[in-house]
DNA sequence: CTGAAAGCGCTTACAG
DNA sequence: CTGAAAGCGCTTACAG
């Protein structure tokens, strides 16, 4: 395709607008039902293939692309789906959306992406912002409150990574998708106490959001008649800094904890420059674990030990389930499984 | 709005199907044209204030939302533009993305997201897989042989931090809008000069891309005639791990740089991570200088001297250069100011 | 195996 | 100040 200049592939469209349907009708010397028929694959039984090869010919050379708005208003539906993700800053929802994505294509369906600005917490309107037509929306990580103004379309709405039980009103999403985020803290927790630690403290991230929730739960439940001490914070703020500021303060305690759990890696690598500004070592002086496996886990020193969360199949399986709930059956409520990576940032507590 | 159980907002619409301009015609007893000019905004001088206030309220006790499909079909034009960037795992592009959006959305206009799958590379068919009528296209940091897939709709484009001069067909965007990547290479490589590095290595990116290649030139056009030695590596896979081994060859030598130059944080931060395996302290043995500013940089410890890209800026300077376009004008080419920010990965060499 | 016709829901001249 | 009508481009019964 070397086109130059000429905007439309060289072939001239009549009057300089888009070729349309009946243009590629009137040059095959066919209906436009037929050219609708074949280019939507439906012809077989109903046109011939020597007409479906001269419909294709003429598509081709005129650069026919079928307009989406008339193939919407007339088939009610638009094949777009909104994903709604608290934020893009962290690489987890960016590997949810490519996850979703790649299954919607995979059924010729479209997504359109939809940070919530308020980062947690209902989305003012994602529909009048996200100006499309929608079939249906996938919302990860969001707090309860959002679901009122998710489902505010009437649209089928599927939740990520959130509360399975729906929000407070008692309104269920059409189906959930979820990670086994019990399980990860339950792992992190075990791996602890095997390696000797016995003064653990919670670094709680400040989100109002059920996956949240079930960290701060599961790694209280994994400790309980353990012996093991479970020291828990003022939640901090969603980022390095806020992990920086939390862990500093634990650490200067007068009984300082020898690990540190984190419930996110952002945190956990301000935990780890805390020890560091306090002349501590780790894992020497003090273990850190965090949560999700970003990218940002591998990139500081030492790695840190996390919890990976399959982000690209819960957005994959995410879409799967809109999209048999848009085929009228019910889907299963799944809960995918995750790993606890054991990296360079636990070890031993130093033995005093 | 405490809805419960009616997914429509509790009001009744006929028949279950969604509201539609007659509906709410009907219940306020005018014409759809009547509604059509009031829920548009276009009312005054041509309807009463009592007329439009009856609208609106029956429009609101319907729940109606008008049918974004029928009047992009209607109007010819969608309001929906597509941003095209390389990949979603750079904090970079995810800001790209908010400005772009946040623009968008001020103009009534939707933002679909397109990361494209081959990373930098002509991407096979975004608009096939966008699955939207789109008005335009935003494109950020692609390689240039992507430009001829991206207009292959005859839609407008604007690329942004890329080659103003567009590929090598002579195609042309339609406007660009672009960062000082030279000037910010040239205080990075000032910044390591007055610190009084002789031996300064470059490890770039392997990404054929306008911004990459712009980077190398203006790093070895700011050196030379300095008497500073410019080391250049073979292009590093564009990562944490990428920088770690390319560094590692570099920090080997006989006669290894006292400072090394990257193209990104990320391949910085794997620069960081080679040179304490090798035993050497960061700046103290080494000085390490990034780009971008990305939310790594100041993850990991000593914090990365970089180069701070306003990405919500060109992203809504972007936005704002198409709608200018669309709206039949020609935007001037924009080129934004970029920042250096000294932190702790860079300091004196160590005098032998 | 193919074509003519209806209609999705909107906006905008145009007529009153 | 308001309404009736046309038409955007598509798909799908329906008739031949």
């Amino acid at each position: 395709m070397t086109t130059r200049g000429t905007p439309n592939g060289g072939a001239a469209a009549p009057r300089g607008t888009a070729p349309t349907s009946r243009d590629v009708a009137h040059r095959a010397g066919v209906s436009q039902a037929t050219v609708s028929l074949v280019m939507g694959g439906k012809w077989r039984g109903r046109v011939s293939a020597r007409t479906a090869d001269s419909v294709r010919a003429a598509a081709g050379a005129l650069g026919y692309r079928p307009n989406l708005a008339a193939r919407s208003l007339r088939l009610g539906s638009t094949r777009t789906a909104l994903l709604v993700v608290p934020a893009l800053t962290s690489d987890f929802f960016a590997r949810v959306h490519t996850g979703a994505a790649r299954v919607a294509a995979d059924h010729d369906f479209g997504m359109v992406l939809y940070p919530s600005p308020e980062g947690i917490g209902p989305a003012p309107d994602p529909f009048a912002s996200a100006q499309a037509s929608l079939d249906g929306v996938i919302a990860s990580s969001m707090a309860p409150e959002a679901l009122a103004a998710l489902r505010g379309g009437g649209l089928p709405l599927v939740m990520l990574d959130s509360d399975p039980d729906g929000d407070s009103d008692g309104d269920r999403p059409a189906a959930t998708v979820n990670l086994d985020i019990a399980g990860g803290m339950r792992a992190t927790a075990t791996h602890l106490l095997r390696l000797g630690h016995h003064r653990i403290a919670h670094l709680a991230a400040a989100v109002d959001s059920w996956t949240f929730r079930v960290r701060a739960r599961a790694l209280a439940d994994a400790l309980t008649g353990t012996g093991a001490a479970l020291t828990a914070t003022e939640p901090a703020e969603l980022s390095v800094t806020g992990g920086l500021h939390a862990a500093e303060r634990l650490l200067r305690r007068d009984v300082p904890p020898t690990a540190l759990v984190c419930d996110d890696d952002l945190l956990a690598a301000g935990a780890c420059k805390a020890a560091r500004r306090l002349g501590l070592r780790v894992p020497g002086d003090v273990s850190v674990t965090g949560f999700d496996d970003l990218a940002v886990a591998t990139a500081v020193e030492p790695e840190l030990t996390t919890v990976r969360l399959p982000a690209e199949d819960i957005g994959a399986s995410g879409m799967r389930a809109l999209l048999t709930v848009l085929d009228g059956r019910v889907p299963d409520a799944d809960v995918l499984p995750v790993e606890l990576v054991a990296r360079g940032s636990t070890g031993p507590p130093r033995t005093p």
